[in-house]
This record gives C-alpha cells, sequence and structure tokens, in this order.
RNA sequence: GACCCCUUCGUCUAUCGGUUAGGACACCAGGUUUUCAUCCUGGAAAGACGGGUUCGAUUCCCGUAGGGGUCGCCA
C-alpha cells in the first residue's frame, strides 16, 4: 500500500442527503485511516457543477454546511469542475485527434427513435450512432457536431471493484457516449475521468448507481494511457420501505436531522453500522473504529434507513453530553438561550432531563416548562374537586418543609399519599400536572427539586388564582 | 426489455463448510416497593425457493423468484 486520495464529487443540483453523507463518510474514513501510516493521503472535494441549468448555489450551501455539521472534513481548497471546462476540451480534442474519438451528427430525435425502435423490437442494442465515426465528410467538419468515443465491438473489460468485486461487462454493450456536446461543453463522463486524473485520485468511492459508468470511464482511461485508479462502488441506501429514499425517510437536506435535534456524531454513528462496521456495542465514534475498517468489508448490499435506531443512538449521545455542551447547542444551533435563566435550575433540570430525550429539539421541549411557568398548558377543569383539596393540603405540608431534598421529599410524599389513604398517581398526576403542564414524565420528587421550594410554591398557588 | 448488483430475525448485522445460527434497534413479559421514560432480566423472531458439490452447506456452484441500479448532448 501506500498513500491514497480520494474525492467526494457531488453536484450541486440537489441538497446533500443522508444517502450521500454515507459516501462521502467513506472516502473520508478511508483516508482518516491511510492517514495513520501516510501523511500525505488527502480526501478532497470537488464540485461537479458542468450542469449550469440544475446547478444552484443554494446546493452548493447545503453541501459545504452538511459536510462541516458532521466534520467530514475535505482538504485543499473546494475543486469546482466548471473551472477546468479548457482542460477537458483539450482532452477531448486529443481524442479525436488519435481516433479515440469521433465526430457525430446525428440528432437526438433520430436516436431517440432508434432507442425507441429497439426497445419495441426488445433488441439488446446500446450503440445508437452507427454511420458517423467511418464517415469521412462527417469527421472533416469544422462545427456542429458532437463528440464520441470510440469503443471496440469486440472484447470486454473487468473491473476488480473493491467492494463489488470482479464484474465484466461486454464492449458490445457500451454505448458509444458523448463526450462534447454539440455546444462543445464536456460532459461528465469526460470531466469526471480527467479531473480524477488531474487530482491524482487513487480510490474512486461512489454509490454503486455509477457502477456502469466505471465502465465507459475506463475506456477514456485507456485511450489516454492514463492510470486507472481502484474502483470502489458502494450500494446505495433506501428508505425504510425498500423504495428510493424519498423525504419521509431522509433525502432531505441532511442539515435538516440537525434542525430536528439530531447530533452530528450521532448520524455519523448511525451511518457507520449501515454496512461498514459491525460490533457488539453500537455505539462508536470514527476514530475508535478506524484501524478495523475496510473497504473489503463494506456490505454488497443496500440498507434500509431506520428513525428507530437513529433515536436510540442519538438518545445515547445526548445522554453523555455534559450540560455546557447542550447549552451551548441549544443556544447556537436552536436559537435557545438557556443563560437567560437560572443556572442552578438548568443543571438540575438538564442532568434528569437529557437520560429521557431523542432528540435535541425534545429535550428543549422537556426542559422548556420548568423555566417558563406562564407557558404551561394547564386547565382548571383537568383537575377534579377532589384532587384540588389534596393539592391544596398537600402544598401546606410542602410549605412547612425547609430540608429541600429529594428524600425528604419523597418521604413526605409517601407519608401524605399514606395519611389521606389514596395511590401515589391520585396526588402524582395532578401536581405534575400542575408544575409542568404534563401529567406523565419526570417523577415528582425531581420536578420540586429542579423548581425548588419558592418556585413550587408560586406555581402551585398560581394555579388557584 | 437488456446489462449489472443484491437476498440471514420486522430492521441493521455476525458467521474464515461442522455454531443450540450470535449481537443491536424495535416488539412482548417481569423487575427497579409512583406515572412516562431510562435502566436490568427474560421472551418471541431469520438463512427466499429448487437443484447440485461435499461425510457435512447459511457459507461454494447452477437455476428460479423477488428487490435494486443503469440504459440522456443529467451528473
Amino acid at each position: 500500500m501506500s498513500s491514497v486520495i480520494t474525492r467526494f464529487a457531488p453536484s450541486p443540483s440537489g441538497f446533500l442527503h443522508i444517502g450521500s453523507v454515507r459516501t462521502a463518510l467513506i472516502n473520508y474514513l478511508f483516508v482518516k485511516k491511510s492517514k495513520k501510516e501516510f501523511k500525505d493521503s488527502k480526501f478532497l472535494l470537488r464540485i461537479e457543477d458542468t450542469d449550469k441549468e440544475r446547478s444552484e448555489n443554494k446546493y452548493f450551501e447545503s453541501i459545504i454546511n452538511g459536510l462541516k455539521w458532521l466534520n467530514i472534513n475535505w482538504e485543499e481548497e473546494i475543486y469546482i469542475q466548471s473551472k477546468n471546462i479548457n482542460l477537458h476540451k483539450n482532452i477531448a480534442e486529443d481524442l479525436l485527434n488519435n481516433k479515440k474519438a469521433f465526430k457525430c451528427i446525428c440528432t437526438k430525435e433520430q436516436l431517440d427513435k432508434k432507442r425507441e425502435k429497439y426497445v419495441k423490437e426488445r433488441k439488446n442494442i446500446k450503440r445508437l450512432c452507427t454511420t458517423c465515426e467511418n464517415n469521412i465528410d462527417i469527421q472533416s467538419l469544422k462545427k456542429d457536431y458532437c463528440v464520441r468515443m470510440s469503443i471496440p465491438n469486440n472484447g470486454s473489460i473487468v473491473i476488480d471493484d473493491l467492494v463489488q468485486g470482479k464484474v465484466e461487462v461486454l464492449n458490445s454493450e457500451i454505448d458509444n457516449f458523448i463526450i462534447l456536446r454539440r455546444d462543445s461543453t464536456p460532459t461528465y463522463m469526460l470531466s469526471v475521468v480527467v479531473d480524477d486524473n488531474k487530482m491524482g485520485i487513487t480510490h474512486i468511492i461512489r454509490g454503486d448507481d455509477h457502477l456502469n459508468n466505471a465502465f465507459k470511464q475506463f475506456h477514456i482511461y485507456n485511450s489516454l494511457n492514463w492510470k486507472i485508479p481502484k474502483f470502489v462502488h458502494i450500494p446505495l441506501m433506501h428508505g425504510n420501505d425498500g423504495s428510493k429514499l424519498s423525504k419521509r425517510h431522509g433525502s432531505m437536506d441532511i442539515i435538516e436531522f440537525k434542525n430536528n435535534g439530531y447530533l452530528a456524531n450521532s448520524i455519523v454513528n448511525y451511518l457507520l453500522t449501515l454496512g461498514i462496521y459491525s460490533s457488539k456495542n453500537e455505539i462508536f465514534s470514527i476514530d475508535s473504529i478506524i484501524k478495523d475498517f475496510e473497504l473489503s468489508k463494506i456490505n454488497k448490499s443496500p440498507s434500509k434507513f431506520d428513525y428507530e435506531k437513529l433515536n436510540f443512538i442519538n438518545l445515547n449521545y445526548i445522554k453523555n453530553l455534559n450540560n455546557n455542551d447542550i447549552i451551548n447547542l441549544f443556544k447556537n444551533d436552536y436559537n435557545f438561550d438557556a443563560t437567560n435563566f437560572d443556572t442552578n435550575l438548568i443543571t438540575k433540570a438538564l442532568d434528569i432531563l437529557k437520560n429521557r430525550s431523542n432528540t435535541l429539539l425534545n429535550l428543549k421541549d422537556n426542559i422548556l416548562p420548568f423555566l417558563i411557568a406562564k407557558n404551561l398548558k394547564r386547565n382548571k377543569n383537568d383537575v377534579s374537586e377532589e384532587s384540588i383539596i389534596l393539592l391544596k393540603k398537600y402544598k401546606d405540608i410542602i410549605d412547612k418543609e425547609n430540608e429541600w431534598e429529594k428524600e425528604k421529599i419523597e418521604r413526605i410524599t409517601k407519608e401524605f399519599t399514606n395519611n389521606e389513604n389514596i395511590k401515589f398517581n391520585e396526588i402524582g398526576e395532578p401536581i405534575r400536572l400542575i408544575l409542568t403542564g404534563k401529567s406523565k414524565g419526570i417523577p415528582i420528587s425531581d420536578i420540586l427539586i429542579i423548581l425548588g421550594k419558592k418556585e413550587t410554591l408560586e406555581r402551585i398557588n398560581n394555579f388557584f388564582i
């Protein structure tokens, strides 16, 4: 082995979604592992923006922001593919001069018609332009042509993919695809090869929707006598119903996960459990698995996106966050400055509530009732006459209590239920409702401790007003 | 339709031909002498199907079925 260079090469024609993040992550992880041995290994980012019609700045932003959020850090400056167009054109010119490519004047309509016909006749013919290549007049044209790769009819290409294994495709199955459009702009198929070569990419790690393209690109490399990089085609993620990722199950902007209260580390951890790395303990960081990570161990079958597992992992990470981290995340990412409130109260509340919150949004919702009393959703009709009598008695008892400690509160509450001969919940539910706006939730003693004696009594009194 | 890839509990996965097929999420039951949740213990749950090779197949090979990807002057 030697040093490696990988790249993540999205086109800015859609938001960065969780499927592409997984691809980026594998590229990043592979380099990170290689760096242990070879310091000059690199993970690069290239934006494939040659389709100006579909490229939009907001998608570019989405890619950058998403990767940054997840700490999938690329090196060097961002490569903008469109800046290399002249080089791509020159390479196409070389291929033309060396008879590795040819000029074609077939119109889109003609080809569509042929394609339709072949499908109808169930013929397995991919190569639609069959006449231009050997037509001298066409080949000496100076304008109004597109350029296609010349692909031999015989033989086959075998790609030894690091994940897929050996895959063979007959040359006759490969279209003499276009590398330069009629307007002389390069297509993806050409640009990707030229840029990967220029950037010195050693391992092309991408979704297996590109596996078929690899054979076309193989011909470009060969025609140019360029070294062929290692191909690594990883399976795509699916939605939880087995279909393609849709908005409902995760094809939205990855940053939405942040907006919905997920931690970057949780997302990364979750993705790593999806056919990339497996262990008994499924909570792990990138760094902890680097030494055991192998491209060849990546599963060949696609995996489905599952929120349940993600939630489980996210809860684990939230539990282990310290309170300052949470407060900072609230402030930076959720427009919520907890430092405006009593520090002591915040600390006590977070200590208890972070153990029961799947997402940071959830945690915020859980903590808010403790901080802001006036927004409590509670209605006098929710509490029965009997409960109100009990509440008043209970209030008088805790009013006299000066040792405001969990054990003490538990004890006096227990005594109260014994003396009144009631089940715990007969006082538990109404007191929880009055103090937090919810009839179910954390233990009464915890609520009283978080709020403190003064606030507790105030809230009870306010309810009776 | 053609080509390529895939197929172990509902989901993510482990298994270097010989295992009571293991773990995790979710689910169910019990416990943690208060609800919800956490946590703990236990439970149910899988080799798509059919052939071969082999003393022995989830594992290797072939076929079938099912799923996915690709077939653009998009990337």
